[in-house]
RNA sequence: GCGGGUGUGGUUCAAUGGUAGAACGCGGGCUUCCCAAGCCUGAGACGAGGGUUCGAUUCCCUUCACCCGCUCCA
């Protein structure tokens, strides 16, 4: 219609998601909080099934890993040996007359933004007075609110992970290589929210840590350590072998987590797999890949084309997490591995002597970047020749591969690829244009609609209520006898319903005996309707819903 | 945090210094009704606070939220 001017897509989606119930503004009848967002009815079902997924798909489908559900408020000092406490809490000056804003300890370094010959700080603009500008959320443990009392909201899951890692592995029966997985809400100050969702400052992940062998334990143990690119070049990684080292075992969860994403309706086109640069990466991290979705509101490259934004950040993060927490804690993060202890006694000395030098060399490099004031050389090289002692006897420190995903941001995602706009007939046969959520069966909040033809026939509405008692306890049905059928279908359709069962005056057997206890089931994607007995209902329906 | 823009039923919009309209949606009713039909009927809004004014949704100030651009993004 011409005369209803065209939203654009984001807006559209956003419109959607409010009168459908999937997405809310937080406490929005006191005008809204910045960077909050409640889930309705439809989101809270369309979030618990993507969470759901996640979880299956991680820990119970898999020998390999198990679940954690840990507190958000933790001991501060998690933070402090996470690098939290540093890094997300930089005190910033504003300049007042460029209206620039710069860290404090850079203001010798970065030029004028106006005047680039000189410094920020040569620079005659009144400048504000440093600020803290710390991104984590603050509160107090107990009643007293002192310095002593002041915890942190978690601005990420993962560490929990590590800081359980010795608990989870005595009670849980597993060896290296074996991850631990949780999902939970994290907290983030972001100074600028934006984007609906995807950047929120309470949003929830779902992480996994993924422990591993150092390499030189792979090599000690199975005499090499595989190449990832004669691996990558016979194909897809398949499953993990004992001979992967941290690039084999990055790479198969890069493909794991992809393999995911398509497997809850996100096609490989709207994907992009980006290998971060050396400069981009965080100073823990050995490579990272993120996976990102070509959000509506993404950023283009110079042809016009989305580029994407970040769902999840597969990271390589060496050894960094669990030694911080030893050093800080000062509990033992070293797992025993009696292979590793088996295979080093029939190396021979050689070997033995070629290993031990590039552990103590990756040790002595992680305990030098990280030294604390006032410690020596000497005592650094003696921590690092202690570990590569225990090395030799069996004993190390797991690397760690990290799939960190945002859930928010994948629930948007999927709203975002679901939106579409089609042509449908209506009465007359004249096209329409319907909007509909084509999400995969899997993710959707409603699997099927129960919907009696019309409403006042007590046989029909008697019959569909009994076959929503019989679904309910299976799958997320909903039942809607009010008013036209081809509008109660179009409410399905805004909803991403994928199946409505349809009760009529066949089903009551009017048209003869052979269409008696027969439904019909009409397709949410194209409109196509079929015929089905009601006691084949149900397996039909799970059979499409796996 | 800075600059610009926008705030009117659930959604998308309109008008107005003096009783706020529409479309769609939503509730109820009628209709043997398969793709937003029709008829009847009902509920529902000026983001918040302050100021000017006899009177403010409208003008002014503050604030909050959203959008765009910067900035930030472990």
């Amino acid at each position: 219609m011409a005369e209803t001017k065209e939203l654009p897509l984001m807006e559209k989606i956003v419109a959607l998601c409010k009168r459908r119930g999937f997405i809310y503004p937080s406490s929005e009848i006191y005008g809204g909080i910045n960077g909050f967002w409640d889930y309705g009815p439809l989101g809270a079902e369309l979030k618990r099934n993507v969470k759901e997924l996640w979880w299956n798909t991680m820990t119970r489908l898999r020998d390999d890993v198990v679940g954690l559900d840990a507190t958000i408020i933790m001991h501060p000092q998690i933070w402090k040996a996470s690098g939290h406490v540093d890094t997300f809490s930089d005190p910033m000056v504003d300049c007042k007359t460029c209206k620039g804003r710069f860290r404090a300890d850079q203001l010798d370094e970065i030029p004028c933004p106006q005047k680039p010959s000189k410094t920020v700080a040569q620079c005659p603009g009144e400048k504000t007075p440093p600020r803290a500008f710390n991104l984590m959320f603050q509160t107090w443990v107990g009643p007293v609110q002192d310095e002593s009392a002041l915890a942190y909201l978690r601005p990420e899951t993962a560490q929990a992970i590590f800081a359980q890692f010795k608990n989870v592995l005595e009670t849980s029966r597993q060896k290296v290589p074996f991850g631990i997985a949780q999902i939970g809400k994290a907290f983030r100050n972001e100074v600028t929210p934006r984007n609906y969702t995807f950047r929120s400052r309470e949003f929830e992940q779902m992480e996994l840590e993924y422990f591993i062998r150092p390499d030189e334990a792979v090599e000690a143990i199975c005499g090499r350590v595989a190449a990832v690119e004669e691996l990558l070049a016979r194909g897809p990684l398949g499953e993990p072998q004992p001979d992967w080292g941290w690039q084999a075992w990055h790479k198969y969860w890069v493909e794991e987590r992809i393999r995911f994403y398509e497997s809850i309706g996100l096609p490989r086109e709207t994907l992009v797999e980006y290998w971060q640069k050396p400069e981009e990466l965080a100073h823990y991290a050995r490579a990272t890949v993120d996976i990102l979705f070509k959000f509506p509101f993404g950023k283009r490259n110079e042809r016009g084309e989305l580029i994407g934004e970040e769902l999840e950040g597969i990271a390589a993060r060496s050894d960094f997490d669990l030694s911080q927490h030893e050093r800080y804690s000062g509990k033992p993060m070293r797992v025993f591995d009696e292979e590793l202890r088996a295979a080093w006694a029939k190396l021979d000395p050689a070997r033995q002597q070629a290993l031990w030098q590039r552990y103590f060399e990756h040790r002595k490099n992680y305990l030098t970047r990280t030294a604390r004031p006032g410690e020596t050389p000497e005592q650094i090289e003696r921590a690092a020749r202690e570990d590569a002692d225990a090395f030799a006897k069996g004993h190390y420190i797991p690397h760690v591969i990290e799939p960190s995903a945002g859930v928010d941001r994948l629930v948007l995602a999927l709203i975002c690829n679901a939106y579409a706009e089609d042509q449908m007939p209506d009465e007359k046969g004249n096209l329409e244009t319907r909007v509909v959520l084509r999400f995969h069966p899997r993710i959707a909040p409603i699997k099927a609609a129960v919907l009696p033809l019309v409403r006042n026939k007590p046989e029909l509405v008697r019959k569909a209520i009994e076959i929503r008692d019989t679904l309910r306890p299976h799958l997320t049905v909903f039942y809607d006898d009010a008013g036209a059928i081809g509008r109660r279908y179009r409410r399905q359709d805004e909803a991403g319903t994928p199946f409505c069962i349809t009760v009529d005056f066949d089903t009551l057997g009017e048209k003869g005996p052979e269409l008696k206890d027969t439904v019909t089931v009409r397709y949410r994607d194209d409109g196509r309707q079929e015929r089905l007995r009601i006691d084949a209902l149900l397996p039909w329906l799970l059979e499409r819903i796996r």
